[in-house]
DNA sequence: ACTAATATATCTGTCACGGATACATCGTAC
DNA sequence: GTACGATGTATCCGTGACAGATATATTAGT
């Protein structure tokens, strides 16, 4: 077992791609180009992943222990034999809690210096 | 004159170390080991930059506009002849406060789905 | 049967990162 | 006055993430 296990720390900061797909796989499991859907759609499309960046990003979180492969298969009508299915593991939970909050402290510290427009503006409490 | 002249966020997303730079230059005018202990003070110690990441950083950021070298020294008997002091542009503000308003975005959408411990709870709305 | 959308996978060029290294200058203590 | 540690800038290079191009297979619809 890795370090990272013990100190979910050591693998921050995240890239923009592996924290997306983690924030997809948070609700449940996904098949990769479901991954990829919802990450559009969460950024409003600001962030498309191609298939580059998608699938060699599952491959480095699956070594690292973020996510697995699930055996799982949804009803049999609805599937498609082509899919793979991937969740997050608890290392993957703890990883992504750590980098939202990172994040959060970073916007934090552009709130306090009135960097961010109306729409995220007063809210520090 | 670039495209991300007209329009910052093609820069996006930077890199935690470009971020990173450009928040201590929110101030004012900074050196360069300035920056770096400044960074290192605002994340609590969580992020240090060596000098590869900080003087690679620096050169992208002038060659992309977001930052300038300034002429201005402060006063003689504080000063030191080794530094080299820099200023945010224009460009390098909107391009922060975009930035900004990307990693909220992010942090709401950790939010919502229970990612973030007490602490953060609060920060956006 | 044809076609477009869905789905996974690899290859490769480019670029950011980060440690190591180097070197110059400043302040202070002896 | 000189030795030394801290300050300050700069480059080199190995590693790895990214992103577009490409390939291939399966599914669904007409």
């Amino acid at each position: 077992m890795s370090d990272a296990t013990q100190n979910p720390k050591e693998l921050l900061p995240l890239t923009p791609a592996v924290f997306n797909i983690l924030l997809a796989l948070a609700d449940g499991e996904k098949h990769g180009y479901g991954i990829m859907l919802d990450v559009e759609a969460n950024t409003e499309g600001q962030m498309q992943m191609g298939p580059g960046t998608l699938y060699g990003s599952i491959k480095r979180m699956l070594k690292a222990g973020l996510i697995v492969e699930s055996d799982e298969r949804p009803d049999p009508e609805l599937d498609d034999q082509r899919r793979r299915y991937y969740r997050m593991t608890g290392l993957g939970r703890k990883v992504l809690g750590a980098e939202a909050e990172r994040l959060a402290s970073q916007v934090k510290l552009a709130q306090a210096k009135n960097l961010l427009g109306e729409a995220f503006s007063g809210i520090t409490r």
